[in-house]
DNA sequence: CGCCTAACCTACCGGGTGGTCGGTTAGTTT
DNA sequence: AAACTAACCGACCACCCGGTAGGTTAGGCG
């Protein structure tokens, strides 16, 4: 056959998905840091040397919890004008799913150590996400309208700065407001600065995910 | 005497505040859970029971850092009308020392974790901060000019989050911007939401600190 | 059926971990 | 000088850490 695995493997793969959900799980709600290999194991219903077979290290069982995040949010999304909207729109999704905001709230920060397992995940990300957000910002903003000083991808760094910040505020005291509604009124704030034709057309670019 | 001590204690001290300077580099470098109190003991120059005569626990220790660093940072500051400046003026300082720039982006992610020894203190400084700068822009904001929904409480947030979220952007790619610029940039774009007339005098608060 | 391999397990390793105990030393007070 | 006390140390504790070694089991396949 060529496809050789029809029935095979019934335990493998299911088993490190869920070994994966556990992982994922654990470290939303404390961090890696503070999490040990055999918390995962017991959780997941394993012996550490069963977990271990899945993961060799536990680095790895990080970069794959990690890897299939990246996974789980790729494609492109909406972009041009209805970028703006969608952003604040995700936001407001994955506020109703909280387990995914903290983890990304958690090892954003302890990866700012070097020699961190995610530091290079992490540092390519803002990159990347910058650099996308940056694409999509310029090209809805009247560069004439801008005040001096002020580039794409200086708003671009606020609309993130600001989903990551007001993200910890909405962690550290849950129900004060809504992080989704704030983002959302200061994409009104910037309204003065957008191009009013609709010749902005840009390369696709998704939406930011694990926020 | 009603001062008892003049030479006295010529080690404690001063032994407390070398291993407080310690502990703040190294929670500083590598969070809070990362370092051991044997690693702040060495580099300190003492043993871990002669460390742990001092701060009886390593949560003592933390909150010991945390409360030295509230200390550092009391007495108001300028405000009204020249608090925006100040603030960036203050972020701009703390840029300078990026150990304790480091030291609250890692702590304030760690502290999210219930239970975490410096939870409740992250959540108070929080909600104090809030409060804080809320008054300060209620003071030279003109609500007349604000679009609807938004308040003082959510321009205040906005800039707390500025903060925040641009350190984190800041640390994992240094040099690609200046942070403080950038804020100040911010502020700018809040100059339309401001009143004219110079009657907006409120409590004095001070400039906030760690950032 | 017998073979092979993935999926586990128990037992173990060296090296931390936060913290305690019972001292010894040195400087201060009386 | 004697008494007291803060500062500090070596030894020890029970437990946890990430990881390895070597074996057992079970299911798919020729």
């Amino acid at each position: 056959m060529s496809t050789p695995a029809r029935k095979t493997r019934p335990h493998g793969d299911e088993r490190r998905r869920s070994v994966l959900a556990v992982a994922t799980d654990l470290f939303s709600q404390r961090g890696y840091n503070a999490v040990s290999i055999a918390d995962v194991a017991k959780e997941s219903g394993l012996s550490q040397a069963g977990l271990l077979h899945h993961f060799p290290t536990k680095r790895a069982l990080l970069l794959a919890v990690l890897q299939e995040r990246d996974r789980a949010s790729e494609g492109p999304g909406p972009h041009g004008a209805d970028f703006l909207q969608a952003f604040a729109e995700a936001l407001r999704h994955n506020d109703a799913n909280p387990q995914l905001v903290q983890l990304f709230a958690l090892l954003s920060a302890e990866s700012i150590s070097e020699g961190h397992p995610a530091h290079d995940w992490f540092v390519e990300r803002y990159d990347l996400l910058v650099s996308d957000v940056t694409t999509e910002v310029a090209s809805i903003v009247d560069p004439d309208k801008l005040p001096e000083g002020i580039h794409a991808e200086t708003l671009a760094r606020w609309v993130i700065a600001l989903a990551d910040g007001l993200r910890t505020q909405a962690l550290l005291s849950p129900g004060a407001f809504d992080r989704a509604d704030s983002i959302e009124a200061f994409l009104g704030i910037l309204r003065p600065y957008l191009r009013t034709d609709d010749t902005g057309e840009s390369g696709a670019v998704g939406i930011p995910h694990g926020y």
